[in-house]
DNA sequence: GATTGTTTTTAAAATATTTTAATAAAATTA
DNA sequence: TAATTTTATTAAAATATTTTAAAAACAATC
């Protein structure tokens, strides 16, 4: 056998197998951890002696590494086989309004370096901007694998135009491509709701589900949707955009045209928006000696030790978004609810509103198993699923 | 090459690869229609002298026929190969409100005999009087390969459990499996709108589409999900019941028990129980004359005769649903959505109504490519999909 | 109407994969 | 501690699959 055979970029059947079979093992073992070459056989239905045969190519070109021995009930212990936490490195790129985290990490989900960079999601010069700062964090000596950018808004496809910040877009060119041309590493996008489903998918609290909703409460509302163990994308990658529908006709005009939108009422916006609204017209509260200067952790801290304005508020946030959920829930059927965001801060006091909500519009059989949990892991989901989307789209790509 | 190869069930790699094969030409044969054997080495990243093998076996077995040769432009015509029609048949029952219909199919989805048994959907003799009426239909020398059952409401996985008609599970065997036991044939069960939905993929409107929403517009209102090329199921099956968010709090009572379902304003019943309201208030009509006793077909005749009574009322069950719909937009961003039921009728009375709530109530990125059109094969659907779906569960068996 | 070019089909050779058998390593038991 | 059992690994044999080459069938061209 050729030693570059790994790279060997032929369109015979063999290879076209081969590459499947690499491909598999690879995403096998970055997601189910150390394994055994009889494990792999039996997951991949195949031979012992061909997956001993794919493994010693993966270790020779270092993308493997053998780790140990597992423990058995009696016989020979199997050795155990893991990917090389140093093969490469990925960088990710997680946009948010009012500033960008761009994060170093291996294959092991080891994050090496990270750093966070001032920058408005609507400069008008964010594609420079951003490139200019990710070459100043690389240094010049850094070359990663892959670049992932996690975004939120109307994300299309995989070369990631973004169709709600336009700003992002270089003469037609996506933000993705952009960025890929600038520091030539192949480059995706994803939206930051769904990269967070992957991730909790992949690491977090829906691994070895397959009908999971992950509501991700901000300043806006997403939605990521895994269905029959797939992400949700839809024809254009918009799937999954709760936040727009319409829950109440005379409501607020949103700042997508609309009228009435869930986020108008759902969403960490909205929050700040009626505390200080109330607190105007005279509402009583320990916050009203802040004189209408309110910032959102203040008011769940008000909350969680008993300020009844505060909790009052939460409620009415949660009940909102209980009733947009059950939607939800009606038509996706799924077994865990997750939630995430900055609201989670809110603790029980959120989740307990959602599961009355729940009580309240669903149909009792959707709701006889659901689980409403809040991510232990919150923004590393985020993190680790630009990070296994990356990993994943690279393996689909010809030559690794 | 043993003779008996099809149906050796064994376990070893080789045997569970040839099996995957079966499976796959059959299938692909299935909805393809009559291929080559390169069409189907290229598809099926194989080989031709493997596939030939296989159509070899496939052809001694009888599930193969070999009709003909296609034409290319030069050199040697390949022959063509397609399902034996007749290899086996499969029973179809469509379980509706107030009757039933049995459908015997073969192969090529051509109908050889069908029938209608009266029989209310509560009835609490259902499954025996179900299985009563099949037997009188099979005669005694007809034996199906196997048989798929259609019906409405929660219908939970493959062994059918359906919560809504707890009279169709009798001592706790669903109505599947009792129809298992009594005729001793493979017996599935699907909820009817993925059913259609599952038709019109495979034969319909969403042929070589990969996200697309089905709404069935009866007498309720079903929602059938095409999402990344496949039918989405949810964790219990019950995926899809639009037909039970909750529309107007202030809304009438629902038969599901909740207040102010979609299909309490949006469905066929809602449009008869306003229709004999408002005509008894006295609103004018040229159905006032009916006295109170009017059918459905009656006002959709009218409305596209031009009476304006009946033309608001169908203005208004499109706009709810367009309401609703564009929920369902927003969570599932489809291509197509395709309307089906005996709604339909009403054409583009119901269509246009639908097009305008989308453009009012979806974000412009939504709506930009999507199309709504009316089933062609309409029930028809319902049949082909039910087939299609027995058709690969029974490949998915160990042994055909 | 024979020749050339193209594509399928069949046959043979080359290669790859699986299966079976043999060996090695560890745990259990006598 | 040695023998036995269990399981993994390696090696060899058996089998299966792919690749290449040759033959056959048809269309287009001269």
């Amino acid at each position: 056998m050729p030693p570059s055979a790994l790279k060997k970029n032929n369109h015979s059947v063999v290879d076209i197998k081969k590459k499947q079979y690499i491909g598999d093992i690879l995403s096998e073992v970055y997601s189910s951890g150390p394994l055994t070459i009889s494990q792999l056989a039996k997951t991949l239905h195949t031979s012992v002696p061909s997956i001993t045969g794919l493994i010693n190519e993966l270790m020779s070109e270092n993308w493997i590494l053998e780790v140990g021995s597992s423990k058995t009930k009696s016989g020979r212990r199997p050795s155990l086989f893991d990917l090389n936490p140093n093969k490469n490195t990925t960088i990710v790129l997680d946009i948010n309004l009012y500033n960008t985290t761009i994060v170093l990490i291996n294959l092991r989900n080891e994050i090496l370096k990270t750093d966070i960079l001032d920058l408005e999601i609507g400069d008008a010069e964010f594609p420079e901007k951003l490139s200019a700062g990710l070459f100043n964090f690389l240094e010049k000596s850094l070359k990663p694998w892959a670049v992932g950018i996690s975004v939120s808004g109307l994300v299309g496809g995989t070369d990631g135009v973004n169709y709600t910040y336009d700003n992002h877009n270089k003469n037609g060119v996506s933000l993705a491509n952009f960025i890929q041309q600038q520091i030539k590493v192949p480059t995706f996008m994803l939206h930051d709701t769904k990269a967070s489903m992957i991730g909790e998918h992949h690491f977090g609290l829906a691994k070895d589900k397959k009908n999971v909703l992950l509501i991700n409460l901000n300043w806006g509302v997403g939605l990521g949707i895994l269905s029959n163990g797939e992400i949700i994308q839809g024809a254009d990658g918009f799937a999954g955009e709760l936040g727009h529908i319409q829950v109440n006709p005379n409501g607020e005009l949103c700042n997508c045209g609309k009228i009435g939108c869930l986020e108008t009422v759902a969403s960490a916006s909205a929050l700040i928006k009626k505390a200080k609204k109330e607190l105007k017209a005279g509402k009583i509260s320990s916050l009203s000696k802040m004189n209408g200067d309110i910032s959102l952790e203040q008011i769940i801290d008000a909350a969680i030790k008993g300020d009844e304005f505060s909790i009052d508020l939460i409620f009415d946030i949660g009940r909102e978004l209980g009733k947009g959920l059950s939607i939800a829930i009606h038509l996706f059927n799924p077994q865990i609810i997750i939630i995430d965001g900055i609201m989670t801060n809110a603790g029980d006091l959120i989740i307990s509103t959602l599961q009355q909500a729940i009580n309240k519009y669903c149909l009792k059989d959707f709701k006889k198993n659901i689980e409403i949990l809040i991510s232990p892991i919150g923004e590393k989901a985020k993190i680790y699923g630009v990070k296994s989307y990356v990993f994943h789209k690279m393996l689909q790509k010809q030559s690794i």
